[in-house]
RNA sequence: GGCAGCGUAGCUCAGUGGUAGAGCAGAGGACUCAUAAGCCUUUGGUCGACAGUUCAAAUCUGUCCGCUGCCA
């Protein structure tokens, strides 16, 4: 039966470039998601989108002299190439400056607001009147009441790690312009989130094929009490609040950007010329899942799914894979700092695939990994080009040689070749299963076995022996080794896509390798080989050393 | 400070009550189609520390140490 099958994922904030820590927590994994329920045949819509309202883009847009929208679309364009470059599909990576966002946004922020989920209150907020701004809370400076550290800022001191509010701060001052702020009342709305409290924990508690860290976290969340929270602010960049008299304030980005699911997901449909269509992803028998890091769990396990009750007649998560985090040679990523490996700079450099796979072979599912530099050429050049690549071309280049650079006809099968066969297709079967639980990592250590399998098939064959003494032995030997390949093509699809197009054609296969399902495709006697190349290179070993020293300077 | 996760072979990570696992690295071997790749054999761990429950604990409980995140 066919799936329907929404894959939101977590939209990166339009104020920095992406690094490996973003990828390996949150759009490597939904990529691999999608592309296995593409090829199952599945309908799936991918959708996210750069978050580009907030203070600290209209602070960044100052600090360049440009506009906050200017800063937003130099990295959304930033965002869109390397997608494009490492093969994260997306059906469509919008934004949250479009038209359709805001009123999307404004829909459910007044039916909430008429359905009484949303009120108003009068808060105290720190004012700048030489900004002629209001400052949110890490925007002012001051000494610490706790331990006298002058570096303090409004929502912690950093030197003694205490939480402070920015009204007791000693000599406070903007962040900005270093004026001295004053406090004004300001009047905001909030989400009645106390109102969602038992429902959500019911809820929650029904959702056992949650990751435990997703449950567990989520359910002590919840356990704990929730507190309504304010989601307007006074800032001018961003979607303005719908209610009169609220002039120059605007709706908060973490109420916002969660909405942007929905409103992709609407503009998808009528750029697709069926404006009703959203309806089948949000209504219908969909599953959704959302993928995000750990960070950002609450707010997908129980804010969205409590403005999603509150709005009434959309589909709640299914499930959300959140994933931990990755460090970077063993200490965790700082932007600041410059302690991380930027995507941009990566994909100058390398090809895609070899970090798709490191990525997945060691992916934060159960808790956080490392990545090193080391890793990376050893994964590259003993994993990836020695089991995986050789094969390939060791196969490949035989055939050419001693077959006229076509797939041999075989003889009857003995029962090592059916054996290794019906690896295959239990391969299919076994990562179908792990894939459609969300465990890349165990799948595509499966995919792999499966390659080990083949050498060692290869070696029991001799094929290289057989062709002097047997000829037809070595043309069957060879007919099951490509046999696999043609497996491999398709199990390592989702997780290496770029490579495996390519083996698609070496292998004679027309169109597109996702394209022919999730199945064993035995290829057909005669059918034409293209001349092989090596799938992927070796790395040398310098660059290691090269990169690390590169860790902590180059800022992208 | 509260909560959650993690701490297992040199490295990267599985394993949640019943005699410690995989891949890579290291050592030895036979082979040679292949990117000196692949294959076979093999060395290696008091499973962060301490205490407890149990016939039996890496696995459950408690305390502590270290790392990470969230909240305040």
């Amino acid at each position: 039966m066919r799936e329907r099958i929404f894959i939101g994922v977590a939209w990166p904030y339009a104020d920095g470039p992406l690094h490996l820590g973003h990828i390996a927590g949150a759009y490597l994994p939904p990529d691999i998601f999608a592309r296995y329920h593409r090829t199952k045949g599945n309908e799936v819509l991918m959708v996210s989108g750069s978050d580009q309202h907030g203070t600290p883009i209209t602070i960044k847009a100052e600090q360049e002299g440009k506009s906050p929208s200017q800063i937003a679309s130099q990295y959304h364009q930033q965002f869109l190439d390397s997608w494009q470059k490492l093969g994260i599909s997306f059906d469509l990576f919008t934004s949250t400056s479009t038209a359709n966002h805001a009123e999307v946004s404004c829909d459910i922020f007044l039916t909430l607001l008429n359905k009484g989920y949303i009120y108003k209150a009068t808060v105290s907020q720190p004012f700048c009147s030489q900004c002629q701004r209001f400052l949110p809370d890490r925007y002012i400076e001051g000494t610490c009441p706790y331990c006298q550290s002058s570096g303090a800022r409004g929502d912690q001191c950093d030197e003694c790690g205490k939480p402070i509010n920015p009204v007791e701060l000693v000599d406070p001052r903007c962040g900005i312009c270093t004026a001295t702020p004053q406090f004004k009342d300001s009047e905001h709305f909030f989400l009645r989130l106390t109102a969602f409290e038992a429902r959500l924990l019911d809820w929650v508690k029904q959702q056992t094929h949650w990751r435990q860290n997703v449950l567990n976290f989520t359910t002590r969340y919840l356990e704990g009490g929730l507190k309504d929270r304010a989601i307007t602010r006074d800032i001018a960049w961003g979607i303005p609040i719908p209610v009169d008299g609220f002039d120059g304030k605007c709706i908060y980005v973490w109420f916002e950007a969660v909405i942007g699911y929905l409103s992709a997901t609407k503009e998808w449909a009528k750029s697709n010329g069926d404006e009703e269509k959203w309806r089948s992803f949000w209504q219908g028998e969909a599953k959704s899942y959302y993928f995000i890091g750990k960070d950002n769990i609450p707010f997908h396990t129980i804010i969205w799914p409590a403005m999603l009750m509150g709005y009434d007649g959309l589909n709640l998560p299914y499930d959300v894979p959140a994933n931990e985090f990755l460090t970077i040679e063993g200490r965790k990523l700082s932007t600041s700092r410059h302690w991380a490996v930027w995507l941009s700079d990566y994909l100058s450099r390398y090809d895609p695939d070899p970090l798709r796979y490191l990525l997945s072979i060691n992916m934060p599912e159960t808790g956080d990994t490392n990545f090193s530099w080391r890793g990376f050429v050893h994964r590259n050049n003993d994993e990836l080009v020695a089991t995986y690549g050789n094969l390939v071309h060791r196969v490949l280049t035989f055939v050419h040689r001693h077959f006229d650079g076509c797939v041999p006809t075989p003889s009857e099968l003995d029962s090592r070749s059916q054996t290794l066969l019906n690896k295959a297709r239990d391969t299919l079967n076994t990562m179908d299963g792990l894939l459609y639980r969300c465990h890349f990592r165990e799948a595509i250590r499966t995919a792999m076995s499966l390659a080990q399998e083949a050498n060692r098939y290869l070696e029991e064959k001799s094929p290289w022996k057989m062709i002097k003494q047997d000829r037809q032995a070595s043309a069957t030997a060879l007919y099951v080794a490509i046999s696999v390949l043609s497996c491999l093509r398709i199990v390592l699809y989702p997780f290496l896509p770029f490579s495996s197009q390519k083996l698609h054609e070496f292998l004679g296969f027309k169109g597109n390798v996702g394209d022919d399902g999730w199945q064993l495709i035995l290829p057909t006697p005669g059918q034409k080989l293209l001349p092989p190349k090596p799938l992927f290179s070796k790395l040398d070993e310098k660059l290691v050393a090269e990169e690390t020293s590169r860790l902590g300077y180059v800022q992208c």
